[in-house]
DNA sequence: AGAATTTGTGACCATTTTGTGACAGTCCGG
DNA sequence: CCGGACTGTCACAAAATGGTCACAAATTCT
C-alpha cells in the first residue's frame, strides 16, 4: 500500500531529516549510510524510489545509479539525487546515470516530499499520496491540511499526524503501544497513558464538526478510527 | 492478537525494512541477527512465524530450520526461507529441512508481505488477520468487531477474548479450568463459576442475534461452541 | 417424588480502565 | 528575552468491567 522509500546518506542528520519527513508523508522508509549497504539492501528488497546522495563515502552515489540502471531488476527504479549543487556537467552526467530527478541542498522537506510524490507519479501514478476523504472528513497530506467541507481544522503537530495514521489504518484497532511505535517513533520512553491525552485533544478538534465519535475506544485494548 | 514474527537476519539495513514493513501491516516484529540468537528468542517465546535468512554468520539458517523441525514443539512453525537464488539443489534441501516458502532477493515488500499472509492463512486463516465467520457470526480480530449480518455486537473484553476462542475451536468441549486457562491466562486465582458467568453474558450479548444458542453446555463437563 | 448436583441469573461492589483539566518544561519566532 | 504553542505527566473524576454470591431453575440420581 505505502511506498517504501530507501534513503542512501551518510550524513546522519540529513538521513533524519529525510526519513522523518517522509514517514510523515506516509511512506515507509529504509536506510542506508553508503553506496555498498544501499547496493545490498536493494539486491535484497526493491524499494519503490531511491534517494541517493551524490557524494558517499567509498562508492559515489552516480556510480550506484549507474550500476542500478545497468541491472535488468533495477532498471525502472525510479532515483532522485541529493545534490549539493546542480552544475550542468553534473546534470548531464547524471541523465546519463539515468537518474528521474535533482534535489539540491538546502532543501525545504515540503518540497523534498513533493519531488518523491511527483516522480513516484511519473511512475506509478497510484503510489503518489492523495488526499484521504472519509466520511466527509478530508485530510491532504501535501499542504498538510485537514477540512470537513469548507471548515478548515487546526491541528498540532502530534495531532496531525496520530490523524493521519488512523485515517491511513482507519477500522483496524491499536493498542496504545503500536500507536506509539508508528506515531511517534520507536525509540521514544513515553507513557501509554499520553496517548490518551493526544487522543481526547484530537477528539476536541474534531468535535466541532462532528467527526470526533470517528475515534473510538476498544476498551481493554486500544483505539480505532471508524472508516465509514 | 496480532501474530509476532520473528525476523532473523544479520544484515541490519534489510531487517529494518522487513521489520518496517511488516509492522506496517499489522504484526509484532522480533528480532535476532543470527541463528543462534533466533533459537535463543524462538525457546523463550514462540512467534507465529519465522522468516530466516539462508545464510547467516556461524550457525546457517538452514539448519536452524532443520532443528526447529525436529523438536516437537516448533514442529509446526511455519517459516520462510530468505534466499539470494533458489538453485534445485537448495530447494530440496530446502523443503527437506521444512520451510513453507521461499522469498528469492530482491524482492519486493509488498510481496513479502503478501506471502507471509498467505503462508499464515495457509495454517490458521485467523492469523492472517481475516475475519472468522460461522454461520453468519463474524469476528474480525484485526477491527475487534463482531457482526451479524451488518449489525454491530459489542461485548466487554472478556467475552471477546472468550467469543475469539470459541470461533478459534468450535465443536469441542472445554472444562471450565480449561477456559480460565486459554481464556484468562494460565496462573490466575479465579472461581470456576465466574466462567458461567461470562458464558451467560456472551450468550446475552449474542441473543438479539440468534446466535445465543451456539454456546453449548455440556452438563457435568463444560461449554462447546457449535461451529455449524 | 424428593434429594442432591449442576447450571442459569440478577445484583453488588471492588477494581481497572479511560476521560479530563491542570501544570510545568521546551521550543521557536519575533 | 518574552510570549505563545505544544507536549508529556499527573491527579482526580467518571465509566465500565469483572469476580462473587445467593438464589432460582434444571437435571440427575435414589
Amino acid at each position: 500500500m505505502n511506498p517504501t522509500i530507501l534513503v542512501v546518506e551518510d550524513e546522519p542528520a540529513i538521513q533524519e531529516l529525510l526519513a522523518v519527513n517522509l514517514k510523515h508523508a506516509g511512506f515507509l522508509v529504509a536506510r542506508a549510510a553508503s553506496a555498498e549497504e544501499g547496493d545490498a539492501v536493494i539486491r535484497a528488497a526493491l524499494p519503490d524510489l531511491v534517494m541517493l546522495d551524490w557524494m558517499l563515502p567509498g562508492q559515489s552515489g552516480i556510480a550506484l545509479a549507474r550500476k542500478l540502471r545497468a541491472d535488468e531488476r533495477t532498471k525502472e527504479l525510479p532515483i532522485i539525487m541529493l545534490t549539493a549543487r546542480v552544475h550542468e556537467e553534473d546534470k548531464i552526467q547524471g541523465l546519463e546515470a539515468g537518474a528521474d530527478d535533482y534535489i539540491t541542498k538546502p532543501f525545504s522537506p515540503k518540497e523534498m516530499v513533493a519531488r518523491v510524490r511527483a516522480v513516484l507519479r511519473r511512475r506509478s501514478p497510484h503510489l503518489a499520496g492523495e488526499a484521504i476523504n472519509i466520511g466527509g472528513l478530508k485530510l491532504n497530506p501535501a499542504t498538510h491540511r485537514v477540512t470537513s467541507g469548507d471548515q478548515n481544522i487546526e491541528l498540532g503537530p502530534t495531532e496531525f499526524r496520530l490523524l493521519f495514521f488512523f485515517m491511513t489504518h482507519p477500522e483496524r484497532v491499536y493498542t496504545r503501544a503500536q500507536l506509539l511505535d508508528d506515531v511517534w517513533g520507536d525509540h521514544v520512553f513515553i507513557e501509554e497513558r499520553t496517548v490518551d491525552v493526544h487522543i481526547r485533544r484530537l477528539r476536541a478538534a474534531l468535535e466541532p464538526y462532528g467527526h470526533h465519535e470517528r475515534i473510538e475506544t476498544v476498551r481493554g485494548t486500544g483505539y480505532r478510527f471508524r472508516g465509514n
